[in-house]
RNA sequence: GGUCCCUUCGUCUAGUGGUUAGGACUCAAGAUUUUCAUUCUUGCAACAGGGGUUCAACUCCCCUAGGGAUCACCA
């Protein structure tokens, strides 16, 4: 069993070809399959470099490591298309011959022009079929001096009918397929020929790609009817969707699986969300790792309709993820996505860990760890004033300096004891007792909970926060 | 516009003829007797509409409406 991932590199890899390139490879996973990764670069206008190095980086980040493709070349290789055109002509040359193309002189400005009159006209546009009986031998000699391109002969009556394993049997009449081109003015191959050609020859036998693909897929299975090549299995994913239910794009939000990297989502969180996106397991879990999800994949309990992709719940995936670590991957981690101006060397390991709640990515480090770094604690505001301005609170401030010498204090237990011990020295409990060392230590009325917070902070920083506070 | 696909809470979804239509995110309230957060509890919230079929339809069929994709020498 083989599938594949066939992206054309466009410089990034989209969130949507992110859940293509899953589905794919869970199904591969799964059955114990080969996932093969292959680049469709057959339009050099559109060339950008090191997009397929990205892409690759992208897919890696991602944990979607593929068994086959570039530089891990199984036997079928090269796999990105520009470098196997020699084996495209071969194939389009056997279309000609059999009959099941022929070659087009009608200039752009034609088509163009032509497109033009059928919208006006209200009519569909397609190819009129002009060179479509042109006697083969003038269309040899035109060729000679001619720029041309190869079109694909498509039957004028009746219908395709075939299966999509997630919907079903779909039905498309012949009359509505265009002359659709394979072979492009430039020499290359169109995505049609060059996709079926490569299914075909490295060895894919299960198609799983996205929705948009359903209109073209009767041209390609007509190509496979022409070469006498055994059909693939075909799976149309629902399509992932901005807020507005358009196909997701760019202009609303994000589609680049490196911007989520760089906002500061993990890669197994971004995975989770997505397979959940068109797919789920038939009951009511929702967290999965990748050799979880895996072992229950399954094209069956792909969805139909498209799904919009919810920002909110990635976000409180994302939290989830992050809390689930275990504490010194946590810490590692912490460290590797600290924002650039924050040293490091400030930080010790409890003021990470007191953050660790309040966070839902890796971006909302800097404003939750703003208070480990700043050497400001003035209060905040008004509020914050007036509470350590309190006559109870400078009682509790003393007592607590008083302590400030017992070790245990900076360990959890240790502080809440010492803070009961304060409460029954002093009769001041609650907020009136909390809230003073709170804002007189960070100057917020918010923040971690305050054991951590001392824990992170150590003697010195309580002591003059404490003594300033006093005054 | 033609063709094809789709339609359960705002969003992601469960559901395969008989259910108080379930879960999750978001939102609201409460609890965790220090805040925010976390966590927990509770709550708000949906079968697009109309016809059939059936003793019985969210579930099956038809129509309508709405949404989407696609109609390139782009993938």
């Amino acid at each position: 069993m083989k599938v594949r991932f066939a992206p054309s590199p466009t410089g990034y890899l989209h969130v949507g070809g992110l859940r293509t390139a899953l589905f794919n490879y869970l199904y591969a996973k799964k059955l114990g399959g080969t996932f093969l990764l292959r680049i469709e670069d057959t339009d050099q206008s559109r060339k950008v470099d090191g997009a397929v190095e990205n892409l690759i980086k992208s897919l890696q980040w991602a944990g979607l490591d593929f068994d086959e493709g570039p530089g891990k070349d199984l036997g079928n290789g090269p796999y990105a298309q520009s470098e196997r055109l020699d084996i495209y002509h071969n194939y389009i040359q056997q279309l000609l011959d059999d009959g099941h193309a022929y070659k087009c002189f009608c200039s752009t400005e034609r088509l163009t022009q032509l497109r033009e009159t059928q919208a006006a006209q209200g009519m569909q546009t397609r190819y009129d079929g002009l060179c479509r009986h042109m006697d083969k031998e003038a269309a040899e000699n035109r060729a000679q001096n001619e720029a041309f391109v190869v079109r694909m002969l498509t039957p004028e009556t009746g219908e395709l009918r075939f299966k999509d394993e997630v919907r079903g049997t779909i039905v498309y009449p012949f009359k509505e397929l265009d002359d659709q081109v394979i072979l492009k003015q430039d020499g290359f191959p169109t995505y049609h020929l060059a996709n079926v050609v490569d299914d075909h020859l490295m060895g894919v036998d299960t198609v799983i790609r996205g929705e948009e693909w359903l209109p073209s897929t009767p041209k390609h299975i007509l190509l496979y009817q022409y070469f006498k090549w055994e059909l693939p299995t075909f799976a149309h994913l629902p399509l992932l969707l901005n807020p507005d239910r358009s196909k997701l794009s760019k202009r609303q939000g994000d589609v680049a699986v490196e911007d989520y990297r760089d906002k500061g989502f993990l890669p197994d969180a971004l995975i989770n969300f997505v397979a959940l996106l068109g797919w789920n397991p038939g009951d009511n879990r929702e967290i999965f790792t990748m050799q979880e999800l895996s072992d229950i994949f399954t094209l069956k309990r792909v969805n139909k309709a498209g799904a919009v992709f919810d920002i909110e719940k990635l976000n409180w995936m994302n939290g989830q993820y992050i809390r689930a670590l275990e504490p010194n991957i946590y810490l590692n981690e912490v460290r590797q996505h600290l924002p650039k101006n924050i040293n490091a060397d400030t930080l010790n390991d409890a003021a990470l860990m007191a953050v660790r709640e309040s966070l839902s990515t890796w971006k909302d480090l800097e404003k939750n760890l703003e208070l480990f770094v700043t050497d400001d604690f003035t209060p905040e505001n008004d509020e914050a004033k007036e509470l350590v301005n309190l006559d109870t609170s400078k009682i509790v401030f003393k007592a607590f300096i008083d302590k400030l010498n017992d070790v245990e204090i900076f360990d959890i237990d240790g502080f809440k004891s010492t803070m009961q011990a304060i409460q029954k020295e002093t009769g001041v409990k609650g907020k009136f007792l909390w809230m003073p060392v709170r804002i007189a230590i960070t100057g917020h009325i918010h923040g971690p909970e305050l054991p951590l917070i001392i824990e992170a902070f150590g003697k010195e920083k309580i002591e003059t926060r404490l003594k300033a506070a006093l005054k």
